[in-house]
DNA sequence: GTCTATACTTTGATAGAC
DNA sequence: GTCTATCAAAGTATAGAC
């Protein structure tokens, strides 16, 4: 917030949240920690953040903000280049959403934001979630109509929703597949993005 | 453990935590809470399991067995039934999921568990996951390979995540799919099964 | 082996001086 | 806007009764 590269104090706070609640999650993430890392007062969390949910919540806001403005930028395009294919469209959806997971930074942080979401009974943070997802969901929504026309509104969005899931269990990295030695972060991240497109997309014309 | 209808401090525990924990989450359920319900001290929650999270792991394992005896039993019942039919095996592997995450006192503790899973970096409980759901999965997967005989083994197993995730998903109820207000839970969780059946079954033949 | 009373340690949060 | 001091509540650990 001015001409020098100085960071505040409450960016210096987010930093550090989101370095240690990637490596350790929310519970094994004490205050003190963050506070001591980031070089503040432990009573500057609660001046500048309120709490600690409020914290965990804002720093999984500035992630999800902007892969929701990749997604729909990556939207547009597939839209305007590929008109009336489904493929890319997905692959909009998908590919941010893998490519953030797999941020060394804030990747760890989000997927556990997602996850505490479907675990806790936080109606506050679900209600966020639809609010901002809900918009970038529809969006796509409308596009995979468009290609996939004789599909009812109800049978779309519970594709969509089985298509969300499945990519939420690929961004946490959880299930039997894992990473052979041999292969690259990156290279895993394009076969899982190629795999679920051509899953879902025989999912969504069937 | 006697001839009488006497429940154990360990089984009230259990109990207490189960519900407890549906009800609020982890973070919302203290110990104190927990052995103020099951009436006991609090020094027995740590005597007998050693920590929350070890309470938590255990509330997790009796529905899970329950679930992974139900699975195998419905795949069993499927592949003798309905020989070379791909949609009998995804029914075994989805409906018993769905109907314990819809079970008023096991099922919120369960999905959070999973979640939490994926939330915290937590290598005991996510080895144990794996140790068990590993071994239903592969049960899953030679019946699945039988009926979709082009599919390599790695593709076979990426859709299994896939549909896994889809399938975990629509457990916590995340989506942008809402239960309609003339709709029964067992109606829903049907419509549910019907529709992911019908996703997966098109994503694994495709 | 089982359970209780009690104390220890760390946590998130707050009040008030500066 | 930041600090010190302090708080109540939480999870955990231990000693000893039965």
């Amino acid at each position: 917030m001015a001409t020098t590269t100085h960071f505040s104090t409450k960016d210096r706070i987010l930093g550090a949240a989101e370095e240690l609640f990637a490596q350790f999650g929310f519970a094994g993430t004490s205050l003190r920690q963050v506070t001591s890392r980031a070089d503040v007062n432990i009573a500057a969390v609660n001046y500048h953040f309120g709490s600690k949910e409020n914290l965990v919540n804002e720093v999984f806001r500035r992630r999800m903000d902007d892969m929701s403005r990749q997604r729909i930028d990556a939207l547009k395009a597939a839209t305007t280049q590929h008109p009336g294919e489904l493929e890319p469209i997905l692959a909009a959806f998908v590919e941010p959403a893998l490519a953030l997971a797999q941020d060394r930074h804030g990747g760890g942080a989000f997927v556990r934001v997602v996850a505490r979401a479907y675990a806790e009974k936080n109606d506050t943070l679900r209600k966020f979630l639809s609010d901002h997802y809900g918009h970038v969901l529809r969006e796509f929504a409308k596009a995979i109509a468009g290609c996939v026309p004789g599909l009812s509104k109800e049978e779309l969005y519970w594709r969509l929703d089985f298509l969300a899931g499945a990519l939420t269990y690929a961004m946490a990295d959880f299930g039997l597949i894992k990473r052979p030695a041999g292969v690259g972060e990156k290279a895993h991240r394009e076969r899982c993005a190629r795999e679920l497109i051509r899953f879902a997309a025989a999912g969504f014309k069937s």
